[in-house]
DNA sequence: AGAATAACTTCGAAAAAGCAAGTTGAAAAT
DNA sequence: ATTTTCAACTTGCTTTTTCGAAGTTATTCT
């Protein structure tokens, strides 16, 4: 990856500075997407061609790690890097801002009154329970779908 | 502007989710221009047309306003809105990923530390300068320039 | 065995970015 | 007073990137 500058916010522009890994992330991070199809139905609606590109820099980058599911060997399981759960905080004031700018928001208030008033512990809540879920290297047999 | 969807990081990408709109308010911000030609000057070098277009957006979206420079009057100066301080909490904690993350980062290492440390602290210095020179609608004679 | 699912690839079209040159109006120089 | 320079754009064209529809391969379900 070739950088046009060494200043830090155009570092994580370079990562992260088009339409889509923001998102790919936020439904790794906040909607518990693990798999391709997931990404592709969920929200937006990002074209395959183009996830599967993002996925595939995202893990060049490790932000990304994807390997086989145990439970059903045809899929791919995608899990976030500490690298990527380090970033958690920009995705945070990112909601944040968001809740705060745009009247028709989906962010509960409860999660904007968590994120004002305790954003340190929320934060917490949020890091060990994505760290259990992607750094342990097992994986929870979701029967709910 | 039409929104994908009222998921907040999506609103917060879909305002400033290409590669320049941060860039220009990180000058804006950290690095106190606040001139078309000096935008044009710093950093990574975007096209005037680009420059010219992501102004006149974030101006639409009431993220910056323009108006006559008083010390030299055929200059326009550009100011920061409440809506885009708030955006600092954003722009920090992608300045602390990519300084974290950047071997080669041009990041201070006091800077890293003092966000580290006492980041309410440093947010809150930030914030002030920044409504100083920007919402009070008075303009310091840089002389140095 | 046939259909459905999952994860991609490929390729043409559309959008965004980049570049060079031109425009406008104020200010500085001659 | 006229010319030159500066600042902030605007326009038109080319290149690059992104997008979206359809096709491919391998696995699993019925």
């Amino acid at each position: 990856m070739e950088l046009r500058s060494h200043c830090p916010i155009n570092y994580t522009l370079e990562h992260f500075g088009d339409k889509w890994s923001f998102l790919i992330l936020r439904d790794l991070m906040f909607k518990g997407k693990r798999h391709y199809n997931e990404f592709l139905e969920a929200g937006e609606r990002v074209s395959t061609s183009v996830l599967g590109d993002r996925l595939k820099k995202l893990e060049e980058a490790g932000i990304i790690t994807k390997r086989e599911d145990t439970v059903k060997k045809s899929r791919i399981l995608y899990s976030l890097t500490q690298k990527c759960i380090d970033l958690l905080p920009v995705l945070l004031e990112m909601i944040i801002w968001g809740g705060e700018n745009d009247e028709g928001t989906e962010v509960p208030q409860e999660f904007m009154d968590q994120a004002r008033s305790n954003k340190e512990l929320l934060l917490k809540q949020i890091r060990d329970a994505l760290a259990a879920q992607h750094l342990s290297g097992q994986q929870v047999d979701d029967t709910s779908r």
